[in-house]
DNA sequence: TATTGTTATACTCTATAACTATA
DNA sequence: TATAGTTATAGAGTATAACAATA
């Protein structure tokens, strides 16, 4: 995708050169997984933001937490679990705690698609197995360190 | 995110389970930066594949090309590219060398949005700046290795 | 009063197919 | 015959605002 090839950026350091070289390379690793989710998700005939609430679905969960993990607005979600509904994909179910919300859930078939799309796109892609084993687990130690909650978050 | 969270996954070795988990980790970095990505292309009233469009055109693209680092149809593209154009934020230019074929430019104004949408998402997230220098350095020849090209592709 | 989910609206994205101009 | 870009069309995503039901 090359996003970073025009940036002019005047590195204080070598670590921080290091570092934009490193993110640099991530947002390629973006690129390419984006468009094996877009491909992954056109041949089963759901659109982006179906696939991506399909994903989120690994347990029950209120339509507007379904809004939050989708980056969106409450309304759309309301559309998207509509068709996923009609394609019997997922159910609606009130809540017996709180009147006000509805659980949105996979039904079995809603769950076989999910393994489905997971196979194709929950699995490493292309150029991790040239990884040795020492790499991936330098890659795991250094990702799970930057992802650690800064304590208050 | 939690993509990978119900995948039940057998692994055949120690080394096949850290390629999961890094994996995993990889997929909760994508969405982080999905959305600092939607809310960045809304902050600048951008759709989605608008800022797209900008973030690939740090030089003059043709529309076919265009559409196929968006993943979409080419058709798409006219629209897209049409928006931009009555936001005076890119231009189209006919080819000399074949009168098909139209490239798609950045303006001085789509320039300098294309520059601090960057500012915003084609700098590290937060998490990165807790890396040491070390890690930075294993981190890019890990990712170096993974991205290389495979001799026939 | 605040929150949850829905509806109405307007605009954009998306794929498909058909079209023109060019190669 | 194939390719580049456009147009027309239909269906879906998106944000905003307004609404009813519930807390």
């Amino acid at each position: 995708m090359r996003l970073m090839a025009s940036v002019t950026s005047v590195p204080t350091s070598q670590a921080e050169s290091i570092g934009a070289e490193a993110w640099a390379l991530f947002l390629t690793l973006f690129g390419h997984h984006r468009r094996r989710f877009l491909i992954a998700a056109g041949e089963f005939d759901l659109h982006p933001a179906q696939a991506g609430a399909l994903l989120n679905l690994a347990e029950p969960l209120p339509m507007h937490a379904l809004a939050s993990l989708l980056a969106c607005d409450s309304s759309n979600v309301t559309g998207i679990v509509d068709r996923l509904e009609a394609r019997g994909l997922v159910a609606r179910q009130l809540s017996p705690e709180d009147r006000r919300v509805k659980h949105v859930m996979l039904t079995p078939a809603g769950r076989r698609l999910r393994g489905r799309l997971l196979e194709r796109i929950g699995s490493p892609p292309e150029g991790f197995e040239r990884l040795s084993a020492e790499d991936l687990g330098q890659l795991r130690d250094i990702l799970r360190r930057m992802l650690a909650e800064p304590a208050g978050s």
